[in-house]
RNA sequence: GGCCAGGUAGCUCAGUUGGUAGAGCAGCGGAUUGAAAAUCCGCGUGUCGGUGGUUCGAUUCCGCCCCUGGCCA
């Protein structure tokens, strides 16, 4: 199978339908924001027609009040990674949520999932002592957890807390134990990158004007005006759908959150870069320097060969 | 042309009663196991506009020059 991974604005949308126009591939996002129904302008998704002419699994599969995870991604992905097989085809991964990518790859393991009550509880409890004094709590059910996890990241706390109180075990010793990445897969890494940060934030910049004009602001009003629809469902936090959404809720002047919103996405591409660069085993291309499409078509018609070879 | 106020980090500014300087924002690096476009951690040398002078020592005081803004001609 194949990975196409990048930041955002790079370009790995259209890369990847150039590649499916020459090799039998299926198409699938590995994407947080694209899941997510509704949320079209801002996550800079492919049109209908495009979708209707190039099809991606895991696009549109979830409304935004609905939560979503990197685990129901694994499995979900699974699924679509097996049926393309099935057709005898090969899998295309491509998108830039690195810890997707990550966890499909290297493993999960077997925890269980967000209970509501329980954060609501925790969350209480937080607020009478705060996030040091419960990464405190943690440090005593579980060190080696609290060791990694730093007192005011409040995500972490919570999670390693969450499971102690579930299953009575430490999240670092569940971790630690047997994780779900036990297929066959082989898998051929390939990501654009680009050392130019400057071109880059210039293409964030572009893009984010485009979606402005595209009914950006519209499009987060209209959510917004759903019951059941609030600011703080995560896929109401994406950068651009935040910031927005606290200029319509008067946190903020216009301006000030249009400059946000491309701040949050410069960021996000730096942390795409943080990942990329430690994975093992990348084919690196530079879009800005050279037209990706005729090496990256290479590499993977050698790997889908070499797929049909071993079967 | 005269007077006044400024010129300090990429930006907005603080500060040093003379011992070569620090905040916010931006930026950069990192972590990343059911929220991940999330969450969190770390990183500040910059001719203190230029140049002469006073001084053991000047970004700080003084002279001159340059630039910006305002007021007056």
């Amino acid at each position: 199978m194949l990975c196409l991974m990048g930041p955002t604005a790079i370009g790995k949308t259209e890369v990847a339908m150039r590649i499916a126009d020459r090799l039998p591939v299926d198409l699938i996002s590995v994407d947080s924001a694209l899941v997510y129904r509704g949320m079209n302008v801002g996550t800079a998704k492919p049109s209908p027609e495009t979708l209707v002419r190039y099809p991606h699994a895991l696009i549109d599969i979830v409304d935004p009040e609905q939560p979503y995870s990197v685990a129901q991604f694994v499995q979900d992905c699974t699924r679509e990674i097996g049926a393309s097989h099935e057709r005898g085809r090969t899998p295309l991964l491509v998108g830039g949520t690195m810890l997707y990518f990550k966890r499909l790859l290297d493993g999960l393991a077997d925890l269980p999932e967000a209970d509501p009550d329980c954060r609501r509880e925790l969350d209480a409890q937080a607020q009478r002592i705060g996030w040091p004094g419960m990464h405190e709590a943690l440090t005593r059910v579980d060190p080696d957890a609290a060791a990694k996890i730093a007192p005011n990241d409040a995500q972490r706390i919570q999670r390693a807390l969450e499971v102690y109180r579930l299953t009575g075990r430490p999240i670092s010793a569940l971790q630690a134990g047997p994780s779900a990445s036990d297929n066959d897969w082989t898998v051929v890494r390939m990501a654009l990158l680009t050392n130019d940060r400057a071109v880059l934030h210039e293409r964030i910049r572009q893009r984010f004007d485009q979606m402005l004009s595209a009914g950006f602001v519209e499009e987060v009003r209209a959510l917004l005006q759903r019951p059941g629809i609030h600011r703080d469902l995560p896929g109401l936090r994406a950068v651009g759908y935040r910031q927005i959404a606290a200029w319509l809720a008067g946190d903020c002047e216009y301006e000030q959150a249009m400059l946000d919103a491309m701040t949050a996405t410069r960021r996000l591409a730096k942390r795409q870069h943080t990942w990329l660069r430690g994975m093992q085993e990348l084919h690196l291309f530079d879009p800005l320097e050279s037209d990706p499409v005729g090496p990256i078509t290479c590499l993977c018609e050698q790997a889908i060969a070499a797929e049909a070879r071993s079967i």
